[in-house]
DNA sequence: ATGAAGATGAAT
DNA sequence: TTCATCTTCATC
């Protein structure tokens, strides 16, 4: 059985309604500590909520930028989260990471973390990058080389996604766009 | 210079 | 439900 392919930064070129479900299942690893994509979310540019909605800013610049790179940004002070960039160059679209289910780098993880058990490691797009060490250092890294790797879901295992309204969203917002691996143990939150 | 809000997480 | 914590950005 072949390796998954590698994501191109090809992959992040259509809307981000196409990229975030086929997101779930994916593989992301950081400097190969990681596991399996089981929650996101969507942003579009012409959505409130989105950081992009209100023009271009330092911190926003990178979505912006072209389609395959990280955004990351500082949320509550305290915490770190990690997006895609997607859809073509000045669109200023991104998908949310946040939850994965934990494969490689266990230690690594619980070391970083403070903690033990597996569902908690990863639950949550601030834990899931404390998790793999990525902060503001890495805001506008490609997502197609080191230390990010990222592998396409395996097409014969077909992942049964959710879908259901954003976590912490209060802005209306057209498109309620959460997508989540069905029953994993590892979301932030149970979809419902 | 100042202040309000925020794509969270952990404890209560 | 509360709060820690601090950057970002708009406003003065």
């Amino acid at each position: 059985m072949p390796r998954p392919a590698r994501l191109s930064r090809n992959f992040f070129a259509r809307s981000v309604h196409a990229v975030a479900p086929d997101l779930v299942g994916a593989t992301l690893l950081f400097d190969r500590v990681g596991g399996i994509i089981v929650e996101v979310e969507a942003y579009h540019h012409t959505d409130p909520a989105a950081h992009s909605y209100g023009g271009q800013t330092p911190r926003n610049a990178v979505m912006f930028g072209p389609p395959g790179y990280a955004y990351v940004y500082r949320s509550y002070g305290i915490h770190w989260c990690l997006n895609f960039v997607c859809e073509a160059e000045g669109s200023a679209s991104a998908v949310l990471i946040r939850a994965l289910g934990p494969t490689e780098g266990l230690e690594a993880m619980r070391r970083r973390r403070g903690l033990d058990d597996p569902r908690a490691l990863c639950s949550g797009p601030g834990k899931l990058c404390q998790a793999l060490g990525v902060t503001i250092m890495h805001n506008g890294l490609p997502l197609d080389r080191a230390p990010f790797e990222l592998r396409a879901r395996s097409s014969d295992v077909p992942a049964e996604t959710a879908i259901g309204p954003r976590i912490g969203i209060t802005k209306a917002a057209e498109h309620p766009w959460r997508y989540g691996l069905k029953g994993s143990p590892f979301l932030s939150r149970r979809f419902g």
